[in-house]
DNA sequence: ATTGAGCGA
């Protein structure tokens, strides 16, 4: 399941992330966007864990609560884009 | 408001 998190303090990084959310299960991957130019954080990231009980576990725990000193926001992640921007091409 | 980046064959 693909969790997204926002408000993040712009201290928070991937570990500070999948930190939190291993307090509830298993963490496949967690990533806080950073702007590439700056290197600063954007101030939310994505957290995907394969156990759906408790990804929604950790989104119930995670949302509304505090890290790093700033209460985010958690929930599931909306896809991308819709239609593909590309087709496969063999 | 609060939805990314990367990349192989």
């Amino acid at each position: 399941m693909n969790i997204f998190a926002a408000k993040l303090n712009y201290d928070t990084t991937d570990e500070t992330l999948q930190a939190a959310f291993e307090e509830f299960g298993e963490v496949d991957s967690a990533k806080v966007i950073m702007d590439k130019f700056t290197g600063r954080s954007k101030g939310f990231g994505f957290v995907e864990m394969s156990n759906d009980a408790e990804a929604r576990n950790a989104i119930n725990a995670l949302n509304d609560s505090e890290l790093d000193g700033r209460t985010i926001v958690v929930k599931v992640a909306e896809p991308k884009g819709d239609r593909p921007q590309r087709r496969e091409r063999y």
